[in-house]
DNA sequence: TGACTATTGTTCAGGGGATGAACGAACTCG
DNA sequence: CGAGTTCGTTCATCCCCTGAACAATAGTCA
């Protein structure tokens, strides 16, 4: 049995099906009857649906787990490990890192490769020979997920990436030129959108509606509602990083593209960091080593940034009423550098609650955090009912 | 047949019906084909469906149309008029308006009451008493649906209002009480909900994401996804009022309950816009005059007011980017006034698109239209499928 | 005028899928 | 070992949807 027609299998699966197999992912190995419960349908279906699940060579049947309780023990189903692999793919201007996780969302792989240049066909060649070479003797993985910074619409019925800045690549057909070296389904996604994603499914107790906010070389969102990704009528959802938030701690930020001086990236980016802090472009490390060490100029320049995060999570509460924001990225040292001014510019910003009320979540942050997260929107792509 | 039971026929329709009654009820007299076709079910099912609808009074069937087409004529199926009868209850400071509205939204009857006080429950008791006089000798509606400015929160299982500013209600049960009084289904919207609710279903052709942003005595948005409104984990979603939007024009604006002088609610709403024009408070039209007569010093307030009310709009479509934005409230006649500098805020505001690209809707404002919205959305929740 | 086409709405047999009830299976407890 | 409990399966049943065939009603064209 070749993995290779395992995206079609999938496909293949009726709703109900889809549904079963979706919550095993989510919530892990379960019985039959716990199952019925959750997905809310007779013991009867479910041991119809699980059926087709076992034949279909996607779920096992795990050993009884009997743990002193009465009664018959349940046989626990699970996704069955290699039944399928995403293979998730994340660029930055400087590297591209890819991971291979299987159904439960558990990295099998990882790698990652510098980019000599920011040449889109390069990199491109460069991907798709270290996505081979992660495969290794698997001809094909279950579904691709890319995730870039930077607007994914449709056009003309073809995903196209626009204005993804730090790469300098605006228009081009990234999901279908990977499409042509696989035959797997190839999805691409907002690199944000993709960690909100992955976040409401394996970031712990599942929140609905969620917020993330990604702090990095640019500052993005993902919202989560009724369950689903929101990406927008045309896929541009979750744009925060220009947002006028005013002075901060009675300071002017650093001039961004637009001209303001007081957006959320004139604060808040590591660029942005960087320049408040003192050090060279790329000398992010320093500027938090300095601020550890409490020199007060780059503590000031957190301090700003965190402020500023402070008021980017208020506004996207009061909008959205979110269960929960959860906050990341690689610049998101402010948080704990200063936790305090962080609070302070959350308890600002927000129309009629308090700062207590907003559940504030902080996933760690990887440099792979991206491609897993894009491996996972694979595989809700995969799994959604269509 | 009395009217008062038809709450009960309507909740007691599967959910086949409530779509096909619902596809009727926004888009107007079909045919059964067209229905089919739109709702998605095959003629069989349309068949079966329509009859229910017309054995329960729901629906007419109305005299074949034909326009010089070929074929059988078709039958149009309609709402009749009488099936149904929704109040719409609107409480401001000074007044509570009350309508009546079919299951079209039309406007059966409408009446406005002066408020001697702000105090609860004299103002409960004046606008039951108004509704009673509005309904007539019928002896109850469909449906209540109540609007009013605060956060409409679930507490112990009930609904409660909150944080009603500007009548100085906080924590009162106000469906419960008015439930009290009718047999008919009690629900309380933020004003601004419902009418993004009622702008969604009835402001032309139907947008989805859609934005609806209102801007009066408060500044406040309702958000409608999926086709459904979007109320926010705790109620408390569209709450843009308070966001730091940075100076305005090279201004600040009038310091806020938070003292703020940076946020929308310091340049775009009605107080604002009257202290900036140097009008005694509640002479928001002397504003307006003036502004019309070229007085520089209203213009000026105008003018800052557009361009917050346009960067307020642009962080709504970069967070949430949706199929249209509609833009009202009593206090809009800033984007009349204004319209380049509105523009020129937009822009400004805008992420990674232009100006152009965002769709404005402008309702046209009566001060009706919230108890319309409220009745709009109380029909919303009854044909909700559940 | 009469055959022909086009479109609508209804009927009817059939099927897919979900379900409740009954039952067998597997285990604990006393 | 029997009683009690919980789990999974089977089976008859039901609900609802659908495709196909058919009747109804119009325009079109020779």
């Amino acid at each position: 049995m070749t993995i290779s027609a395992e995206h079609t299998r999938i496909a293949a699966l009726g709703a109900a099906e889809r549904r079963v197999l979706l919550e095993l992912v989510r919530r892990g190995p379960q019985s039959r009857v716990r199952l019925a419960e959750r997905v809310g349908m007779s013991r009867a279906s479910l041991t119809r649906i699980s059926r087709v699940l076992l034949d279909a060579g996607l779920v096992l049947e795990g050993e009884p787990e009997s743990p002193g309780a009465r009664g018959r023990p349940a046989e626990v189903l699970r996704p069955r490990p290699g039944a399928a692999v995403f293979l998730g793919v994340k660029y930055t201007a400087e590297h591209v890192y890819l991971v291979l996780t299987d159904l439960c969302g558990s990295l099998i792989a990882e790698t990652s490769t510098p980019l000599p240049s920011r040449d889109f066909d390069e990199a491109l060649e460069i991907g798709i020979a270290a996505g081979d070479g992660l495969l290794g003797d698997l001809d094909n993985p279950s579904a691709v997920g890319i995730a870039v910074a930077g607007d994914v619409v449709v056009e003309g019925g073809e995903s196209i990436l626009r204005r993804s800045g730090f790469l300098g690549w605006d228009g081009v057909p990234l999901a279908r030129r990977v499409a042509e070296h696989t035959s797997a389904p190839v999805t691409v996604f907002n690199d944000v959108n993709a960690l909100a994603g992955a976040q409401h499914w394996f970031g712990g107790p599942r929140h609905s509606p969620l917020v993330v906010l990604g702090v990095g070389a640019g500052i993005g969102s993902g919202i989560v509602l009724d369950d689903e990704l929101h990406v927008g009528a045309h896929g541009l959802a979750g744009r925060v990083g220009h947002s006028r938030i005013g002075a901060v701690l009675g300071a002017q930020g650093r001039p961004c593209a637009n001209g303001h001086l007081d957006c959320v990236h004139s604060f808040a980016t590591v660029p942005a960091i960087e320049e408040g802090a003192g050090v060279a472009p790329g000398e992010y490390a320093e500027a938090v080593r300095r601020a550890v060490l409490g020199e007060p100029g780059a503590r000031a320049a957190f301090e700003r940034a965190a402020f500023a995060v402070g008021i980017a999570v208020a506004d996207a509460v009061n909008a959205v009423d979110p269960d929960a924001v959860a906050v990341t990225g690689e610049g998101v040292h402010c948080l704990d550098l200063a936790p305090e001014v962080f609070r302070q510019g959350l308890a600002d910003g927000l129309e009629g609650r308090t700062a207590d009320s907003v559940r504030i979540e902080r996933p760690l942050f990887h440099f792979d955090l991206y491609a897993r997260a894009a491996a996972v929107m694979a595989m809700r792509e995969l799994l959604a009912e269509h």
